[in-house]
DNA sequence: TCAGGTATGGAAAATTTTTTCGGTATACTG
DNA sequence: CAGTATACCGAAAAAATTTTCCATACCTGA
């Protein structure tokens, strides 16, 4: 189902397999949103992070519950609905989640003029 | 030179500006293997890890640099060479890597058993 | 002299991730 | 009834990253 990788992580590396489980795309994003525990519809994250696409929220929620990161719940309704929550495990990721968002925001300006528009 | 992205990062958002700093293959690595202050070459670099391609490395040290996380000191001999070290702010950065490092050590056992050899 | 190490980088191939498009099925609203 | 929304997923295209291979240029040691 997933993407096979044909040169798989290197788990003995503490650093990298703690990389390998946030950093794509949006799931640090997503672990974010789901931060204060409240379940989350798909729809609701992807209000949430519109620049995201359904499809791309969809295939990264999908391996977050994989890797445990996150807990999904089904409601068996019509039209469909499910719920995703941060797990005891994702909360475990908050605090580098948090330090990033505080390192990203106390050094803004620098990459602001570097990278920013008209540069 | 570098690789010009035709989807550009999205600066506003503090999480992924500080991902995007670190978040490719090697980077978080090198930034863990300079953290002391002690400057390496690139040889040196590659022996601690062996499994980068020194292609793979000299593209991203090259990034790091550019990003301010890294400085690099060329000296005029033959044959060539060159030493990387942390800058100030890459120091900043240390202790996201150690919160990860320290999650990727404590977490080890739950991510062998379910993707380790043999599985 | 020849092999091996030094640092670097162009170019193309291979790999991985993300986007885009389409389809499933059902219910509600106007 | 047409349009919209819900969640999800297959498939292919596009984008992005990493690997592989080759080249430069010079030194040291066998």
């Amino acid at each position: 189902m997933a993407y096979e990788k044909k040169i798989p992580v290197d788990l003995d590396c503490p650093l990298r397999l703690t990389m390998s489980l946030i950093e794509s795309k949006w799931k640090s994003c997503i672990l974010d949103e789901l931060r204060n525990g409240d379940p989350m519809r798909p729809s609701e994250i992807h209000k949430c992070l519109p620049e995201a696409t359904p499809r791309v929220l969809d295939i990264q929620l999908k391996e977050m519950v994989e890797d445990g990161l996150v807990g999904k719940t089904i409601f068996p309704e019509l039209p469909p609905r499910s719920e995703y929550h941060i797990t005891d495990l994702g909360k475990t990721l908050i605090p580098i989640i948090d330090a990033m968002l505080r390192w990203g925001e106390d050094h803004y300006d620098i990459f602001e003029k570097k990278y920013g528009a008209g540069n």
